[in-house]
DNA sequence: CAGTGGATGCTCT
DNA sequence: GAGCATCCACTGT
């Protein structure tokens, strides 16, 4: 399975399919150990209703990356997935950091390793996601994308931090993950 | 451990 | 003017 045709097909199956994938950014980044899955029929979502303002890149190309300003303060990067024109992304939540630990650190303010990229504003402060980076193509030199070098356990819970569509179960987190943004407590 | 509240800017009503 | 796909510091067990 090549990441085109993971991000390609339905949101669906790319969010479980992309747990164990490798994000890297010049070179830094981790595993993908928790993603949500969000799409247009979803009110949840930010393609709800349509393309408009922010949200035209989710009905662009797949593999490209959608940003945007959370809470005033964050910013939080999505895998846009699907056929063009239909408003599917897969949101990052988390990372098991691997490579480009120190300069992670650096960009974090030096907080512990368990707190690097485990949640999605974590995330992209680590791996210097910003705004610029919205629309743009998940492809080398500069971001790299490599598959699992073992099948990963999923597990599958309500999403996060959202007050409609709360019965829709799209969170998608390696199973026992310590670097979720929340492990020990439920379905981490 | 759990719970609360502040920071802060963009989108929508 | 309200409501966020959040994080952190702080409080109380």
């Amino acid at each position: 399975m090549t990441f085109d045709d993971l991000v390609g097909g339905s949101v669906h199956d790319a969010a479980p399919g992309l747990i164990g994938w490798t994000l890297l950014l010049d070179g830094v980044g981790g595993r993908i150990v928790e993603v949500e899955a969000y799409e247009e029929s979803d009110a949840a979502s930010h393609s709800f209703g349509g393309p408009r303002g922010r949200n035209v890149v989710m009905f662009g190309p797949a593999g490209h990356l959608y940003v945007y300003r959370s809470y005033g303060i964050h910013w939080c990067a999505n895998i846009v997935c699907g056929a063009v024109g239909h408003g599917a992304a897969v949101l990052l939540r988390a990372l098991e950091p691997t490579q480009g630990l120190d300069e992670m650190r650096e960009r974090r303010g030096g907080v512990s390793n368990r707190l690097l990229s485990s949640g999605p504003g974590r995330l992209t402060q680590a791996l210097g996601i910003t705004d610029l980076d919205n629309g743009a193509r998940l492809t080398p030199p500069r971001f790299r994308l490599v598959p699992p070098d073992r099948e990963a356990r999923v597990v599958r819970t309500p999403r996060i931090g959202i007050t409609r569509a709360v019965e829709r179960e799209w969170r998608y987190v390696e199973a026992g993950s310590s670097w979720s943004s929340r492990p020990g407590r439920r379905a981490a």
